[in-house]
DNA sequence: CATTACCAAGCAAGCGCTAGGTTTGTAAAG
DNA sequence: CTTTACAAACCTAGCGCTTGCTTGGTAATG
């Protein structure tokens, strides 16, 4: 017996509270692989956005840590409580990257630029796969898990539509336009890059960000 | 026996071909209800949207038009065939959509704003659900049913390029423009509304185009 | 009498999840 | 330095259910 790989070296002396609220980012960038819930999280993430979540079975997600399927019951109540997890990991991660993307900006021009590029950031950067999973796998979660996120979801878009007001307050937006149109036609251009951005290319985020600035902003240029 | 209500009246004297290649829109608008084959491809949209394909069972599909599970196979081969017959036919559809809504235009601006607005009926319009497909349930289709559909939608994306060269060329798009960067952004603008426009709204669909139009080619207005 | 459209019954495989036991690392008590 | 205690992490085995799909037959149409 004990024919098994895989053992984890640090025990953890972090909290592993089963019931995800507050989640402390085991997910991203740092305490991602440093605990087995974390290892469960990246792995999830990364699976589901590869196959989807109904595709991925809990013996898939298994093989992926170097476990046994009925040992991932020990971390999580039940398969979707991942996929919660994983969704609200990342919302708390992005919404904070969001809010200190607005540190260093003072004047709208700034803070559009900064709100698209951090946008960017999050969509194809390191947190890229959980922010696919959060916005194509949302049918998966039950009502009350969506009601939720939901919430966490409305103070995310909060910020930018603060910002974009202050724009067209300030003229930087024209008057006719209505800032959450605005604000729909930019997040739907975004979110689309996860699907056909690669950083390999010739394109780098930040010219990503100013092509995407000028065309929702032209007034401002 | 014969317990079951809803027969077909009409038994359809149009080729009810299999293999679904050369597929001759049962989908929709007109034909849609008309074949049981017809009939599954219009629930199968419907409910894929709704459900996602993996959790959308042929007992599902089967109750909603009214047949036994088994009797789904009698029409298409596997579940899978049923998700790529929808996608074909929608893009077979709105490419000639597409193609149809450059007849009337002959500016560059005129053919951008028809594209736009052809694109975005396509999006919120009847062919709504089997876009929504197309697009969120990509992943559930085997290999060689991606590429095959991939050049489908390659002739689609084509249109689109060769009237935002034509654009460029006039001036219409600045030179420093990438313009597949821009239908990029374009078209994920345009893909997202189907998540949050309600044709019930104060926006329709002519102001929506305009809008998008505004925000994408500002140098030509 | 062939074709189309369907039903009734059910199989094999795969699914999420559970139960009960074993190993491992940490730390206080003797 | 050992012993005892304990919880976290994991394994083995499998249950009960659902899934896509098959088979063999029947009713209606032209």
């Amino acid at each position: 017996m004990a024919g098994n790989p895989n053992r984890s070296q640090q025990p953890s002396n972090a909290s592993v509270a089963n019931g995800s609220s507050k989640a402390s980012a085991d997910l991203l960038p740092n305490g991602m692989e440093n605990t087995p819930r974390g290892r469960l999280l990246a792995a999830a993430a990364h699976l589901f956005r590869m196959k989807g979540f109904e595709r991925t079975t809990v013996r898939d997600l298994a093989q992926e840590v170097g476990i046994q399927s009925g040992s991932i019951f020990h971390h999580f109540k039940t398969k979707e409580e991942i996929l919660r997890c994983v969704m609200e990991e990342v919302i708390h991660l992005n919404t904070e990257r969001l809010r200190a993307s607005m540190a260093t900006a003072s004047t709208p021009q700034e803070k559009l630029y900064e709100l698209i590029r951090a946008e960017l950031n999050s969509i194809v950067g390191e947190t890229g796969e959980a922010m696919a999973v959060l916005i194509f796998e949302w049918r998966c979660l039950k009502e009350d898990s969506q009601q939720y996120l939901l919430e966490l979801r409305n103070h995310y878009e909060r910020i930018w539509l603060n910002v974009l007001e202050e724009a067209k307050k300030e003229g930087q937006i024209a008057a006719d336009r209505d800032v959450v149109v605005l604000r729909r036609l930019l997040g739907g251009a975004l979110a689309w890059s996860n699907y056909w951005y690669r950083s390999e290319g010739k394109l780098d985020i930040d010219q990503l960000a100013k092509q995407t600035l000028y065309m929702a902003f032209p007034e401002g240029l």
